[in-house]
DNA sequence: CTGAAAGCGCTTACAG
DNA sequence: CTGAAAGCGCTTACAG
């Protein structure tokens, strides 16, 4: 029978004004730093807002002030397949973490933090007939969004820059929009390079990630023509089509099995959670990686340098990605209305790099492996490494 | 030398009370569903909204409706140590996902948006002198707070709790704060029971999580008793003290190692993250898991199922936590204020199960065996699995 | 059923 | 330097 102690309704500006003895105004003056209020007035307000605990109420704030201090993020959701507690112990596939998007969601945390403003996170269904409506009413919490790759359709997301500063992850910079990316050609180059000289595999596939990600294309695109300017073969097709998570990467590598196709000497997955699924995949069939099959990621999640064999991918700076995008997104937010200004940068692209390890076929490093990844600069000309 | 589009003003509710001939009164019922708008009055408005885009502004709603539609979720940061792209490749140790967390809080959003709420989220510096003014903000721009473990001092938090509804996540229920958590104990013991009996391990170690942390005492505290129980040796001690990360994991291995220590047969650690540093580091040992030593972890993450061995872990319900937190306070959003109120359940324990994979020493199911978890229910007494 | 008006809790010109 | 007042964009009694 225990009871619930009433929250109290938290103090307000009056009560501040009232126990200092002097105007709402010029409590909100001292809280703000505005104007030049005397020491004695500053001294009696201070102590009345710590004696209350007062601290201003958020809407009230933003309605005024017009400004609210959020930043909404926004990313596509995979639905669950609501089996509660899948008491079978069989996980639903859909069941993955998007750890890459989580990351970049922090990235972005820890910069609008810095800057004083807090991250209103939403995310969307797939099956999202009105993704634009919940993408819209988060939109209208916030004084700008970060828009994850694929949320919007084009034109929703031209109807939402009109009314608010947009910038997209992983997308395409459109007029009203700008756009972070990294630049995952040079990277990839760097790997497939890797791959066919260092390594000499003569055939290497590509698992992909969703057809139409930019960032997929630009990955695919630039296996394709590493592998054809060396003389190596390049697979892919509609059996290599992945998703970005790991059951993605373990069907299409199950069902490669299952019709005893010819594997590649080695596979590049579009990201680390293909290639975590490829690998489980080929252990459980027992095929040796690297020794049979070479298997190469890209991002770089924390996972990447734990498993084994570890992860030999392409390093996204992915921390700094979500630091950019709000940097951007704030410039823009400060900016707006101003027509005519000049903008900031509308397509930010970032370095990626090549990390060594040991999945792709090179040989563990000498003493706590985990701690000596060889990593070349992709821009670098230099072979790099110990 | 390209411009920005300047952005809008958006359409306040006065353009379209204007645009449809009504008063905003009118508009403000239609949208909401208050009173009983003619058919004429609804049809007007409603072509008015779509044709001008209206969305309500969230500050102003929110300050007139005393209802945000927004839950913060704050959790504890492990702050970078600011080695921007850490250039020679040695990943800073303190960069670290924290999967747990980011599921949690995935859980909340669903079960938040579900309700119609989004979700604010902020992290707090361990070394958060300010944590307090931070979460305060925070809570000022939210109808209630939802924590993660270890954010706030006991005072703080209940000097919180009495200007917001705040829940805990694997804390400890207070007079005006809820707790949502699970039942580490019961897994823990099932967890040490499968080790000493099924397999017969004498000496079964701890690896710690935060010492001040509620779940890490349950579990080690269960793990004593039961190997007190069958007679087994438990080993712990400030050896074995990690912190829930991965590097935690692997630092205590790397110095027990180092000083030639006698390792027991067995480790249970504090969650899977701390399991994936110790068989990382294990491994470059040359010790075999779970040959010469088994390995075990808690909180079955993603990943668990993908390293090798397999892991065997404690499954929690890792997103019905997240969901559990998010109803249990928008029950008392719901209620605030309501003195004497039945409060709904202030402590929330739901159940955990053991998931037999690899590390342990089971041997690997038939077939694919990242489809084939043994799991068994921590509260069933029937021995299950196939 | 509908409109005019008050009020939510702040910030910020505007006078003094 | 400081206070009275207007205004931010909504919702909701209150009359009609």
């Amino acid at each position: 029978m225990q009871k619930t102690p009433a929250i109290e309704q938290p103090p307000t500006i009056y009560d501040v004004a009232q126990a200092a003895g002097v105007s709402i105004a010029s409590v909100s003056r001292v809280l703000n730093s505005h104007g030049n209020p005397r020491q004695e007035t500053k001294n009696r307000v201070l102590r009345a807002v710590a004696e209350l605990g007062f601290v201003p109420d958020g809407a009230a704030r933003a309605l005024s002030a017009r400004v609210k201090e959020i930043v909404g993020v926004v990313f596509r959701h995979v639905p669950r397949a609501d089996s509660h507690e899948a008491a079978d112990g069989a996980a639903t596939e859909e069941d993955e973490s998007l750890q890459f998007t989580d990351l970049i969601n922090r990235g972005i945390e820890v910069a609008a933090q810095q800057g004083g403003f807090n991250l209103l996170i939403g995310s969307v269904d797939v099956h999202g007939h009105d993704a634009r409506r919940q993408v819209m009413t988060m939109a209208r919490k916030c004084d700008g969004v970060i828009l994850h790759d694929r949320v919007l359709e084009p034109e929703e997301l031209a109807q939402l820059s009109r009314q608010v500063p947009v910038v997209t992850l992983a997308g395409v910079a459109t007029d009203a929009t700008a756009n972070v990316r990294s630049d995952g050609r040079s990277g990839m180059g760097e790997l497939a390079r890797h791959l066919i000289h260092d390594h000499g595999y003569p055939t290497v596939a590509y698992l992909a990630g969703h057809a139409d990600s930019p960032d997929n294309l630009a990955r695919r695109q630039s296996l394709t023509e590493e592998t054809a300017r060396a003389g190596a073969t390049f697979v892919d097709g509609p059996r290599w089509q992945g998703n970005y998570l790991a059951s993605g990467g373990a069907n299409a590598v199950r069902n490669l099995l299952a019709e005893n196709a010819t594997l590649p000497r080695a596979i590049a997955c579009a990201n680390d959670q293909t290639a975590l699924g490829v690998m489980t995949q080929l252990a459980s069939a027992g095929i040796d990686v690297p020794g049979e099959i070479a298997v190469t990621g890209f991002d770089d999640i924390p996972v990447a340098r734990h498993l084994r064999p570890q992860l030999t991918t392409v390093r996204q700076p992915i921390h700094e990605l979500g630091a950019a995008a709000f940097d951007v997104l704030r410039s823009m937010i400060t900016d707006r209305g101003q027509h005519g200004h000049e903008p900031a940068e509308r397509d930010l692209v970032l370095p990626t790099v090549l990390v060594r390890r040991q999945s792709c076929g090179c040989r563990a490093g000498p003493e706590t492996a985990a701690l000596t990844d060889t990593v070349t600069m992709a821009s670098a000309d230099a072979e790099g490494g110990t």
